[in-house]
This record gives C-alpha cells, sequence and structure tokens, in this order.
DNA sequence: CACAACTGAGTTGCACACAACTAAATCGAC
DNA sequence: GTCGATTTAGTTGTGTGCAACTCAGTTGTG
C-alpha cells in the first residue's frame, strides 16, 4: 500500500467510527426527548436504575468520565428533579447520588428505549450481541496504547 | 427477555460504542499532539490533503458537520496558519478552504498516523476494512431512523 | 424589474469531554 | 499527634457537535 492508500483508509476509518458515534447519538437524542434526558444523562440514569445510589467516584468508573464532566451533568439532573446529591458523612470527600422518587420512576417511560434503538440499528440480537463485544476488544486494545503512547511520551 | 435485561443490554451497547469512540478520540489526541491538530481537524485536513480546495459547504458534506461546527473549527486551522479561506468571486455567499504552503507540507508528517492507529487498534488490514463496512451500514440504518423518527415528530 | 423563497456562512447558546487546576478531607509514615 | 501524600469533588478553559438563529447574496416567479 502507498502512503497515499494508508491515509485514505484512515480517513474512511476514523470518518465512519465518528460518524457511527454522532449518528447513534442523534437517534438517541431524538428518542430521549420526550424523556428530558440527553445521551451521557440516559447513560447515568441507567446505570442508577442497574446498581442503586452511588458516589460520583463510582459513576465515573463505571462510565469513564471524570469530575468534569460528571459533576456539571449530574448537577443538571438534579436541577431536573430526577437525583439528589449527597455528602458522606463516614467520607466529607464523597458525594453519593441517590435517585429521587421521580427519577425512579422515570424508569418505567424508559423501559420502550431499547426496542426503538435496536429497530433504528437494522441489526438482530445476534449482531448487535457481536458489536458490543468487538467494540469492547477494541476500546480494550485502544486503551492500552494509549497507555503506552503515554509512557512512551513520559 | 424481561424489561430489565433489555435495559442491560442498552447500557452495555450504547455505552461500549460511547466508550470506543472516546477511546479512539483518546488514542488520535495523543499522537495528533505532535502535528498540533485535534482529531475533527484532522479530519477536514485529511479530506484537503485527498480532495484539494474546497468550500466550507462541500468540506460539510464529505464529513456531515454543520456550519456552526465547521466555522469555528476552520477558523483556527486557518488561525494555526494551516488554511486560507477565500470568498468565492462568483458566488459571494460561498467560502472556499485553501491549504497553505504550511497545511500541505504538514501531509508529509501525517504520512506516520495512519500505522501507528493500525497498530494501536490491534487489528490487521482485513478487520479493519470490515469494521469500516459494518459501521458504513449501521450509520446509514442509524441515518434512515433518524429521518423515520423526525418525519413521525412531525 | 420586484419580491419572496432559498442558500451558504457565521453566531449564539447549551451540553459534553478532557486537561489542568483548586480545595477539602483522609490516610500514612514518622 | 503532626505533616506530607493521596483521594474526591468541583472549577476553569478549550474544542467540538448541534439546534436555532441572523445576515448577505442568489434564484425563481410573477
Amino acid at each position: 500500500m502507498t502512503d497515499t492508500e494508508w491515509l485514505r483508509l484512515d480517513r474512511q476509518i476514523c470518518f465512519s467510527l465518528h460518524a457511527a458515534s454522532r449518528a447513534f447519538n442523534s437517534v438517541y437524542r431524538l428518542i430521549l426527548k420526550d424523556l428530558g434526558l440527553t445521551y451521557p444523562q440516559y447513560l447515568v440514569m441507567l446505570v442508577l436504575w442497574e446498581q442503586g445510589d452511588l458516589p460520583v467516584k463510582k459513576l465515573g468508573e463505571r462510565l469513564r468520565l471524570d469530575s468534569g464532566t460528571l459533576s456539571p451533568l449530574v448537577k443538571r439532573l438534579e436541577g431536573a428533579g430526577l437525583v439528589r446529591r449527597e455528602r458522606s458523612a463516614q467520607d466529607e470527600r464523597s458525594v453519593r447520588v441517590h435517585l429521587t422518587e421521580e427519577g425512579a420512576a422515570l424508569r418505567e417511560r424508559a423501559l420502550e428505549v431499547p426496542r426503538r434503538i435496536m429497530s433504528s440499528t437494522g441489526l438482530d440480537l445476534t449482531e448487535v450481541v457481536d458489536l458490543h463485544a468487538r467494540l469492547e476488544r477494541l476500546t480494550t486494545a485502544l486503551d492500552a496504547a494509549a497507555e503506552a503512547e503515554a509512557r512512551a511520551a513520559g
């Protein structure tokens, strides 16, 4: 392959991933509009519905987001009345995010989201599970590479 | 599948895509730091290196980005001395983006990027091409679904 | 020609994402 | 017990991404 071909391939790959990510975001935006949630806010709510109350730190680990992203996001969820933030008594540094009644109730209305997303992808269950596995492997490899780059850069 | 299982699957899928996209972004950020480019700026430069000067409108079509994103981005590239913006004489509404000498020269230094990205993914050429095809199909389906949603919402 | 509809860029406002930083609380070595 | 290192949130600044808007220029219709 020539250098030019490599650049073209890179354009295709990085563009297609970028585009797929934004297309997903766009579909979620449309579907989540009724719930008054953004895509990242929905991710936070999914974790809370699944795992119950969590400190911001744990939320960040689950979602791989840092406090710079999570702090204002959780504040907006609090402003919408979906969660409550409470400083832990044991460790005053830690802030635990609780679902409010309204936040817990929103789960019922969110139940239709996955099916609508699934049908939007045009994929069947097997393909979705397969895609999930591929993306997980890819992310693991990329994280390892980023780690290696960071070490190399010093 | 129960409702709870659907929600869990949705969390897994939307999270894994989100995470993969950010992991890619992160690796590109590290590799592009030397070139002084962000990931979207690199996408713009790739298109310009490949296709030559283009009006902002065409750039937007190629990258599926609107003027709200492109205008400030191109201005930053201009500030970095990589491109020049010139209003078309034929159609005063149109602004054509030209590579400067410096911008054209940057291509030489960008030639190593694709190989570094490829090795970061841990995928071979066949898998990358396959991934590209899958993502294209997925994006097409998602775009069609978004279109349908938008029509339904009226 | 006149004027309404459209088009291409650009601006504004909002919500991530992330780097770099601060501040407060906790932990650990001594 | 004290003081420095670490940990947890939060803040600030930059750069997207997108909706909604403005503005200037162009086009189509009568």
